[in-house]
RNA sequence: GGCACCAUAGCCAAGUGGUAAGGCAGAGCUCUGCAAAAGCUUCAUCCCCAGUUCAAAUCUGGGUGGUGCCUCCA
């Protein structure tokens, strides 16, 4: 029994889908106007560990996740330039060519991390009409009103808004820090749909001429094309409760009458060096960059999966050094347990498995699950073991049938290299020790360290 | 100013009433010509104070510290 934290009701609730047996889930996608860091890359580990104890546990799953490719303005008070018309200006790129290019980006980080598609991938920009449609139906149902610069959703007429923040709207310092648009019944009513001066690049007609969609009417049509008008999970990240979730929630319900989403799962930041991310203090990572740096990308879904979910994550490059060797050692472990001889008793391996299950279906507790994992690895070698953690590896996604000796090299070793080190191996074994050093030390300054094994040698190139 | 969340060993991190998982680093030992790998062993009483309880890291109250949100942000 598969149990999460709503953050609507800020408990750990039982999964119970709308459907039996099946999952309609909806994930909160990247507006592809920059490269995805390694903290928006967190999120979506975790959008892929929930996904894949999803189908673990037997359910059939329907994920959709957008792509914001137009729509979002630079500040809150629906004004200021669009971001990716200012990536496109700033690149000298079409906004188009923006989106396809940091698309492709994503998905090639996604491919590197393990992470799986979802089974609906959706574009903002496709949907244009189906936006425009719903805009329509707020309209009529006395939701949303229009002003010079747009139309807006009326907050007053849905008095549950701020129920998933939990943020009283009368606490807040209205329009301390956004501009109040004098037009604006409220000062929190939010655009669905912008008004296009003639120089906006990205602008399509609709019943209110020329224009573009608001910042979160795109996931909520998608959302219902795709799931229907109530479906059982919808994730991102924390920062999306208080405004992005809370307009989708109000302009769900607007449009469906009644509760759309049944439970909001949402992940926590990552830190580095305690602090945020940003910029300005130059501690923003890329996955390409970790590779760079001499991590593989699973090193960073391994530091990734040794926290929870909801719990900030601090991101030190001594945190990643432990998780890359750590790593290293559970891959090169699960090698031997490959080739083990012993057998496991199966009340053992189904307690192991029984744990291990527990653990992901508490809330996703992956860290509590890799703990098991070890304990398991502990035991004498065994390919029942290796087969378990396989099975568990449909969880954690860390490639653990790629497991191989650790000295391996995986780049291709030239033949120069290969007969210094048999001539060195050689001499080893006639217990010449004085050349086998020398050799040793010669492949050592050509970039090459030699490791002794049981029944020879291995060969690893040095980084 | 308002609202949340968090505080466990050098580092990362589970544990939410019954006597501190796991990983990294460190230390010792075994093995191996050396080196590496591997194996074994070892390494905390849970921010502070008060309270509830037979029993608290776990509950309550009060501190202190940290982070985030209320602006775009995963």
């Amino acid at each position: 029994m598969l149990k999460i934290y709503n953050t609507l009701s800020r408990q750990k609730e039982e999964f119970k889908p709308i459907n039996e047996g099946k999952v309609t889930m909806y994930s909160c996608g990247p507006t592809v106007y920059s490269y995805a860091h390694i903290g928006n890359l967190r999120t979506y580990i975790f959008m892929d560990t929930f996904r894949r104890v999803l189908k673990y546990d037997g359910y059939k799953l329907k994920g959709v996740m957008n792509i914001t490719d137009v729509g979002h303005l630079l500040s809150d008070g629906d004004e200021g330039e669009d971001k990716m018309a200012k990536a496109a200006r700033e690149q000298k790129k079409s906004p188009w060519e923006i989106a396809e290019f940091y698309t492709n980006y994503f998905f090639e980080d996604f491919k590197k991390l393990n992470i799986g598609k979802p089974e609906v991938i959706a574009k903002a920009t496709d949907h244009i009409q189906e936006m425009i449609k719903d805009v329509q139906t707020l309209i009529d149902k006395g939701y949303a009103y229009e002003i010079d610069d747009g139309i807006y959703f009326d907050i007053s007429k849905f008095p549950d808004y701020g129920k998933l923040s939990r943020l009283s709207l009368d606490e807040q310092q209205a329009g301390a820090r956004v501009e109040v648009n004098s037009q604006k019944r409220h000062p929190a009513d939010f655009a669905v749909w912008k008004k296009a001066e003639p120089e906006h690049i990205m602008q399509w007609e609709s019943p209110w001429g020329m224009g573009y969609p608001g910042w979160h009417i795109e996931c909520s049509s998608m959302s219902r094309k795709y799931l229907g008008s109530r479906f059982d999970i919808h994730t991102g990240g924390v920062d999306a409760i208080p405004v992005h979730h809370e307009n989708e929630i109000a302009q769900n319900e607007a449009l469906e009458g009644g509760k759309t989403v049944n439970y909001w799962v949402h992940s926590e930041f990552m830190l580095v060096n305690n602090g945020k991310m940003s910029k300005s203090l130059g501690n923003v990572y890329r996955i390409s960059q970790l590779e760079e740096m001499g991590y593989a990308p699973l090193d960073y879904r391994y530091f990734c999966l040794n926290a929870h979910y909801r719990k900030k994550l601090n991101f030190t490059f001594e945190g990643m050094d432990g998780a890359k060797t750590s790593y290293a050692r559970l891959l090169s472990t699960l090698y031997q347990h490959k080739a083990g001889t012993n057998a496991t008793d199966k009340d053992v391996l189904a307690e192991y498995k029984k744990q291990f299950d527990e653990a992901v279906n508490d809330d996703l507790n992956v860290p509590l699950a890799l703990g098991v994992l070890w304990t398991m690895v502990k035991e004498p070698k065994s390919k029942d073991i290796y087969e378990l953690a396989l099975q568990f590896d449909k969880v954690l996604g860390l490639s653990l049938d790629k497991a191989q000796p650790q000295a391996q090299s995986e780049e291709p070793i030239s033949d120069d290299i290969r007969k210094l080190a048999d001539e060195r191996y050689a001499a080893k074994k006639a217990k010449d020790f004085a050349t086998a050093d020398a050799l040793r030390a010669k492949l050592a300054d050509l970039g090459y360290t030699v490791l002794d094994t049981k029944e020879g040698y291995t060969l690893r190139k040095d980084k």
